[in-house]
DNA sequence: TCTGGGGTCCTAGGACCC
DNA sequence: TCTGGGGTCCTAGGACCC
């Protein structure tokens, strides 16, 4: 595939501004939105900080504890995930209607517009101004646009000028680009792999690149090749609204670990039932039950069990989940977290 | 300093079938 | 007494993403 145009559109620190928005008074201060901190005891992390807590050090998936040391006066604000899931379906709606153009949301305030048809970089860069202007004109939110020859460059292109920005890379310039960046930057590179890398001597892409497709393939299985691809800036995943849900599940952190029945089983049952309340919504049936089970050192098991067939009984969901969670309860160690996830989803309008 | 909640995808071993 | 190969499904765990 030759000539593709794909943009990479990310709302800027996406929770907190709109926090701020909510909070006019509060502009310039920090803001972090995400677990309740309970002075520095609380559980969790933090979901998004805005620039001015960001200079304190607080980041995303950050222990909402040391967020609170880091900046005690910050401004701690609870998410309020279903108020931004609406500002999120205006801007995507935006989005989507700026022209007939393949588009894919990856997340509430992530998504990719294959704009090759308008063939030059100067017509993306038009467009990609207008849609942060209408943004900006309808919301009063800035978001961040990443040009490039296909997905993987115009995401790590939008990453590179926050907030606010607009990078475009010209095919011609892709490698130049890439070569001097960390490997981390790469598409499922996490600090597991990053790390793997590093003791390979492989630091920056242009160092991945120096690396033999064989070797790779070697030591990351699939992936390896992946990588490889990646280091050279290809990529060929299309651009398409999709996205068949594959499970839903729930999981929750106790307050304080704890081994107490009672609690666990009516935990795991209220799971059990908001889980089958978004089956119902969805209206799937399910085929496969697993329990998430978390002890008190982060030592994280599953267990799941496939039924002989479909069903969307609420009855053999809460059952199963018990049933699953049984022999680690018998151990008596506390427990952080609990979790209901089903799979093998079927849309129920299928009849069998 | 401990580490959320919603997901996806990959791997590896064992069971089972032909 | 020793011992195939390929394919699919299930299960558990792990890495990663936002």
């Amino acid at each position: 595939m030759s000539g593709r145009i794909v943009l990479h559109l990310d709302m800027d620190a996406f929770f907190a501004a709109i926090e701020e928005l909510l909070h006019p008074e509060l502009a310039g201060e920090p803001i972090v939105v995400g677990a309740d901190p309970k002075g520095g005891r609380g559980r969790g992390v933090v979901s998004t900080a805005n620039y001015p807590a960001r200079r304190y050090g607080i980041h995303s998936a950050q222990p909402i504890s040391e967020a609170y040391r880091l900046c005690p006066h910050a401004h701690f604000l609870p998410v309020r995930h279903g108020f931004y899931g609406k500002v999120s379906e205006r801007i995507m709606r935006l989005v989507r209607d700026a022209g007939n153009y393949p588009f894919e949301q990856v997340s509430i305030d992530e998504a990719y517009v294959e704009v090759s048809k308008l063939a030059s970089l100067s017509k993306a860069e038009k467009l990609a101004r207008e849609l942060k202007e209408k943004i900006f004109e309808q919301e009063k939110l800035t978001c961040t646009i990443g040009i490039g020859p296909n997905r993987l460059i115009a995401k790590i292109a939008s990453g590179r000028q926050k907030p606010d920005g607009l990078t475009i890379v010209a095919p011609s310039d892709t490698q130049k680009f890439l070569d001097p960046l960390p490997v981390r930057e790469l598409i499922g590179v996490g600090p597991k792999t990053e790390e793997r890398l590093n003791a390979l001597g492989i630091k920056t892409i242009a160092d991945l690149r120096k690396f033999p497709k064989t070797a790779l393939a070697d030591g990351f299985g699939k992936f390896g090749a992946t990588l490889f691809e990646q280091a050279r800036g290809r990529d060929d995943r299309p651009v398409e609204e999709k996205h068949e849900v594959k499970s839903i599940g729930q999981q929750t952190t106790f307050a304080e670990d704890t081994n107490n029945r009672g609690l666990l089983l009516k935990t795991l049952a209220t799971l059990a039932s908001d889980v089958h309340g978004q089956l119902q919504a969805g209206t799937f049936l399910y085929r496969t039950v697993t329990v998430i089970i978390r002890f008190a050192n982060f030592e994280t098991h599953t267990s799941s069990h496939t039924l002989r067939k479909h069903t969307e009984s609420i009855a053999t969901l809460k059952a199963q989940s018990l049933k699953l969670a049984l022999p680690f309860l018998q151990s008596r160690r506390k427990m952080r977290l609990v979790g209901v996830r089903v799979s093998h989803l079927l849309p129920k309008t299928i009849k069998r």
